[in-house]
DNA sequence: CGAAAATAGATGTTGACACAAGTATTGTTG
DNA sequence: CAACAATACTTGTGTCAACATCTATTTTCG
């Protein structure tokens, strides 16, 4: 049985013969689908810039620190992705020179992570192609289906983004 | 400017001060995140079936198949994340006994790769508890819901689709 | 038919990520 | 105030995944 009212796009796309089991389903496997894809895109733009989409994500959040820096369990909480291990991530970014580390004087555990004038030009390099590259692959939805999109991912996070936000 | 009408959840989520440049980019990071938080509970599920998300959709693909099994690339191409290294993935399912290959005679170039009795015991093992984490993560969306995000998604890849499917 | 191209998959190697354990520093509390 | 707990990272280690390369087989076409 089941929703035959629909010819479903990602039943074709994953050859998955018959129904979903449930919307949930689908709509699980869409989402891990369309990200994939997506995704891959910019895993591609940013190797052309010697970057990852972590590590790219980790020099964003410490520019948007700018000057006094950024502690780095800061930028683990802030990460789209949750991953662990920001400290090697920092790494591979200070030995680019993108990034560099400050020991906090007042509590000499924390160290501040502060973007460098090369990071901030890898940065502004990213910009442009980076916007071309989101409006190529999400232009076509239009400002309402955007807007509708987001809210409809927000309440999927909702009951969870709490707890996560609490114990982090 | 930007939009200050809506108070932006992903915004406090990953400490985004200021406006996203755009609805594109919002919808874009919140795709990542939403799929990461979820992604996580699964790969937790599936470790303590000692599977990943990977091999458990290799495991799922090749069950789908039945008796006469599928072609190892046939499992790429329907693989919900684009993975190349199938044949990794099918090595460690062969050795855990969930899956056996068989080479085709009429092409001795293609590999059959069907489910074992133990593979379906595995995923019969997994459907309830899967079934179970898709309804917290995502039951209280509703059907209306549901189905508006899932046909949201089908747009976000629609134009990108095809291009995939036919070039693998 | 026979050489070249295409297909299916396996393998080698490198690097990244994940979990766990370790170190240094600060906070807490009996 | 001394010992224990908590915090903020760092390091060690094993596994996994990605990219390119390689082998075996089949198809194409002059």
């Amino acid at each position: 049985m089941g929703s035959t009212k629909r010819t479903s796009l990602l039943g074709r796309e994953i050859g998955k013969s018959g129904d979903f089991a449930s919307a949930e389903e689908e709509a699980y496997l869409s989402l891990l689908r369309t990200t994939s894809l997506l995704e891959r895109q910019f895993e591609q733009l940013f190797r052309e810039h010697d970057l990852s989409e972590s590590l790219y994500n980790v020099l964003r959040i410490a520019a948007g620190h700018g000057e006094k820096g950024v502690p780095t369990l800061t930028i683990a909480r802030q990460l789209i992705a949750l991953v662990p291990d920001v400290t090697r991530l920092v790494d591979r970014l200070e030995k680019a020179k993108l990034l560099q580390r400050e020991r906090c004087e007042k509590d000499r555990r924390v160290v501040y992570v502060k973007i460098t004038a090369g990071g901030q030009k890898k940065l502004e390099a990213l910009r442009k192609p980076g916007e071309a590259l989101l409006h190529k692959l999400l232009g076509h939805l239009g400002k309402a289906n955007l807007e509708e999109l987001i809210r409809l991912l927000e309440t999927v996070r909702m009951p969870h983004v709490s707890a996560e936000l609490k114990t982090r």
